[in-house]
DNA sequence: AATAATCCCATGATATCCCATATATACCCA
DNA sequence: TGGGTATATATGGGATATCATGGGATTATT
């Protein structure tokens, strides 16, 4: 499956296209003509992607919840009734929703971040802050990749 | 899996290529394809590198936490988002990022150290630092190779 | 017809490929 | 053992391809 990896900061011109990353187009593979999956992110100001195998992945772990749990509904309507499909256009670019880029801040540049199986877009400021909190979290809390097998570990 | 040994101090050209040793290349073996992996270090002010396979598992192991939980996207931000993919072109170099050579300012020259699982890049004089230092630090502690099978010991 | 979305091509910058050379190590044969 | 040759590795430079990006043309949409 795809492995997001790194940073790219793109422009985005005035028609609101940005190039997704070449790497993270050759990480897509096969999976490129389905195009990118992208809904606002619930925790941060930026939007999350995802390859359409991963979006099957999340439709079957919400399948994990209770059939009618409202928690399952609240989490399909943000996840599923929020994203939109992004099809690569000949020279590699998405065209953003304008509604999404003002959610997330995004004006005339884009940073793509890539977090393993999948990727965030945010606003070059932004992301600044949203750096260094990672890390400061990750050295406060004393965060570690878990070990493999064991089951999900959580906060 | 690869193992990384012993020490070699190679050119940076002005293009910012290094040839990656070719005893390290070996050691990757079939996976010298997929490039290497190179991040700054959050210890020492030099880059960490490591084999495809080793991100793959890390990427599989974040996979466990729940998805959307906030630890997850702060390791994955800092890990992942940090990080480079190299590949060794046709002569067995690979082109260090500007900003990362800036990091831990290495400019013509590059050392390679090879610590086993994953190895490091320093500028020569800052390593001939460490590695005193780090003599030091084995003989005064007393340090000793653990043994096998227990806990994981991981960035 | 007006507006927006898509496609297509041009360009500059950068990275990649390919070949030439140097240097060191391994190999062979007398 | 010694001398010489072959092989592998490191390094340099120029040609080539890829990528990001801008602008215009073409097609949908209503």
């Amino acid at each position: 499956m795809a492995l997001f990896l790194s940073r790219f900061e793109n422009k985005v011109d005035k028609k609101g296209r940005v190039s997704v990353p070449a790497s993270f187009r050759s990480a897509l593979g096969d999976q490129l003509h389905k195009g990118l999956v992208l809904f606002c992110s619930n925790q941060h100001a930026c939007l999350e992607g995802f390859d359409w195998a991963r979006m099957d992945e999340i439709g079957e772990r919400l399948d994990q919840f209770d059939m009618f749990s409202e928690d399952q509904d609240d989490l399909a309507t943000t996840v599923f009734g929020e994203s939109v499909q992004l099809i690569c256009d000949g020279d590699g670019r998405i065209t953003l929703p304008t509604d999404l880029m003002e959610a997330v801040h995004i004006s005339d540049k884009a940073v793509f971040v890539g977090l393993g199986r999948k990727f965030q877009i945010w606003s070059p400021e932004l992301f600044e802050r949203r750096r260094t909190q990672a890390r400061d979290n990750v050295t406060d809390r004393k965060l570690t990749v878990p070990r493999a097998e064991r089951g999900s570990h959580d906060a």
